[in-house]
DNA sequence: GGCGCGATTCCCT
DNA sequence: GGGAATCGCGCCC
């Protein structure tokens, strides 16, 4: 049975405090029919004008639009030449950009699929790229609203309890903000 | 208009 | 632990 969708209020809040509150819950991808999930674990919050890591530190730009727009839509990047990340734009109401980058999630459904995708059978959700590749996410889910069925949403569920989170610097920036959440 | 590099991953030593 | 793969974007000339 499916738990409910976790709706854009969700987003609109401080997205350090979003990316601590995805720990545990569950992000779905729904293509033709088939079902690819898993339980999300492992973000990284990135703000605005006061965050020197985050793409949306400078101006609005034709990449990092998204951030700027409406919590709880998607906002895919590529790098690298052939990556691509899956972020989350999340930001309270009186903060221009924001979003939490999801890096890591356990495989549940669908994990056949996503072996497909990935070409191999081990470590197919264990890193940011690694996911959007399982989970078939590239630009053409850039904006897509994650709060309706049918393409990419995230459940909820009981999350994870506070004691358990662990908050460490965020992975391949240079910045000492501990905005990367594990459990 | 050109140049440098990245919120990464994989493979080899 | 180190280097290659690979290209779009952002900043500067």
């Amino acid at each position: 049975m499916r738990q409910s969708i976790l709706p854009r209020e969700f987003y609109f809040r401080d997205t350090v405090t979003v990316a601590r509150e995805l720990l545990g819950k569950r992000l779905v991808r729904v293509l033709d029919g088939a079902v690819l999930s898993g339980v999300i674990s492992e973000t990284e919050a990135y703000g605005h004008a006061d965050d020197p890591a985050s793409h949306a530190h400078r101006r609005r730009t034709g990449r990092n639009a998204a951030m700027f727009g409406q919590a709880g839509r998607a906002y895919v990047y590529f790098t690298y030449g052939m990556h691509h990340c899956f972020n989350v734009v999340a930001r309270p109401p009186d903060v221009a950009a924001g979003a939490v980058l999801i890096r890591g999630m356990v495989p549940d459904e669908g994990i056949d699929m996503m072996v497909r995708n990935r070409g191999r059978d081990s470590n197919i959700s264990d890193g940011p790229a690694k996911l959007a590749q399982a989970m078939c996410i590239t630009r053409e889910q850039y904006g897509e609203d994650l709060t309706t069925y049918g393409g990419i949403h995230i459940e909820d569920s009981p999350g994870m309890a506070a004691g358990s989170i662990r908050a460490s610097p965020r992975v391949g920036v240079r910045d000492a903000r501990p905005w990367n959440f594990t459990f």
